[in-house]
DNA sequence: CATGAATGAGGATTCATTCAT
DNA sequence: CATGAATGAATCCTCATTCAT
């Protein structure tokens, strides 16, 4: 059991030091070496817990994922699917202010730029981004049940366009630089 | 003269190889080697035309921009304020279809993903971006003159939310893999 | 304090492979791929030791001089300055014999005759020379004191030319293909 | 002859261009680019020529060793062997200080320290040699006839000497950056 | 397993030389 | 012949990955 404890602390710390450089860097001009030294590990070590550099950033993205994923699930408890919606927007939003670099990795990937990655991540990027999806359309499809959504809309494409705002913020917000002035301002 | 014109036609020839190849696999895996094979050439003669793969990166960046830029140009002498967005708007998405990839790469960088790059080009983008602004913004005051828009909002509050929602349109569509159905709507 | 041992081994059978090489190539023709197989290593390897090939050349320029400077430096025990400096000179012949290669290397450089290098060694050539310098004022002044030696002569000057005596000797041996003949005559 | 002339004139002006060149850079570091510009003519020019670069060079060293031969060859009239060897030899520290740059080529290859082309040049280097060394020979044997010189020495070795005392002061005059203070000392 | 050094394939870039105009 | 652009072989160096200790 300890071993397996140990096991779990050294991946993580791994993954930890890996967000950070890949963070900094780029996918391409973060070196396993890099990461190996932020983690405080020697680089081989890296070798004994992912296959290779892929492994390492898709475990990455994986893994921010369930956190984020995991996160807003738990605003699905909320009663009033708009809450619901707000509460999970919100999340999203907060996460990226306190995680700026990994969200950038994340958009990189997930908006396709890194080619090189793209041809691997994208299968699971869209897993992902189907399970969000899914989570924000039954949210809808509650709203509407309930007389809170006019019914006469498409729920996809009202996902569609939801997801696409946020796409919208975030890369205004990426371009910009970072600091989206409006973004935690308090909803009306 | 006859050479002058030689040498624009081979550099056109190599920034169009490049665009292709670059669209095709991203900065980094698109080889130098790649690019002088796409164009026709010997390796060596791309440095006779450019110091080195960043700098064909740059110019074809600027190339693109210039371009599209001429072309929305052309539409700044409607009369109409709301037309003239609308046309260049238009214009902007017409190219998307056109050059897929070469947008994707505008957008990899205008979107500062590619770290390594970003550093280099983020003077250029930003240079280019400014004139865009310019350019919706000078319309939309000349509507709100016209009567045409409401007087009470701000400028450049408005030309930065025509701008997100262009970079969302695209956004989407780049994350989507590509065919955005409505783009080409008719506008009703 | 294995891996010590083990590096250092391996940093000297770099530096004794470079050696045999830039002897036989010069620094120019000599490519990085020969030094690693001559010292039957992988070219990255040298990389791990040395940061590029100037670092190769200039370690071994230090690790001669200080080779031969620790030579010389044990002949100073001797009470006899004349003796000392009879010491001295033949020690640096022997040496010459011993590695020819490696003493044309030296001279090259230290010539000033491989531009592109002499800028950067020049400063390492100028400091090692120096310290023999020293050695050498050091013996005459002795010399001198014990009346061994003309005292209405400036050291200095006896010095600089038994310098260009010594230099002279080893252009004129360079020059002529190696072997010097007297070099090695009994010292009547 | 215009044409013959034209020829000449041009491939005298290469000459000079990569005299100074290769003054300035060395063999390796001068590009035939780089001495087609010092000449003002095309890069393709200079092979219409050079065979290519080394022969540029054996030109110069060529050219260089005639112009030195003659220029000595002159003092040769002189009746006194004693004041022909001294005006053969101030001739040579004279031409030293005209042409510094070429001379530290002359001597970069002489001494055989740029290997490359010491396996092509050394031929030529002591063919030419050779020839100053059989001019000294002539003189010294000339003063020793004369009773002016011991007869009980051997001229070659003599030769040698003499040889090899220019040889020093040039070494040292390379070593310690140029101007050797006491190379045109009035002879006493 | 951790370590950290060895490996070697891969690629940008340079530049002597060629050749069409 | 002069020109100057095209050519492509040649080489230094990087770094992901492997492996002996």
């Amino acid at each position: 059991m300890v071993r397996t404890e140990t096991r779990a602390a050294y991946r993580e710390a791994i993954l930890d030091a890996a967000t950070r450089v890949f963070g900094r860097l780029g996918f391409q001009d973060a070196k396993m070496a890099d990461i190996a030294a932020e983690a405080g590990v020697a680089a081989g070590t890296v070798y004994n817990y992912f296959k290779n550099k892929e492994e390492v950033f898709r475990s990455i993205l994986q893994r921010t994922h369930e956190l984020v994923y995991q996160r807003i699930l738990v605003h699905q408890r909320l009663e009033d699917p708009i809450e619901r919606m707000r509460a999970s927007t919100r999340e999203a939003f907060d996460f990226l202010e306190e995680h700026g670099a990994l969200f950038l990795l994340y958009v990189s990937i997930g908006g396709g730029f890194d080619w090189a990655q793209k041809r691997i991540e994208q299968a699971l990027i869209d897993e992902n981004h189907a399970r969000y999806f899914a989570l924000s359309q039954a949210t809808l499809r509650d709203a509407v049940e309930r007389g809170q959504l006019r019914s006469d809309l498409s729920i996809e494409r009202l996902a569609v366009l939801l997801s696409g705002l946020t796409d919208a913020t975030i890369f205004s917000w990426v371009r910009t630089g970072c600091p989206p002035a409006s973004a935690r301002k308090p909803t009306p």
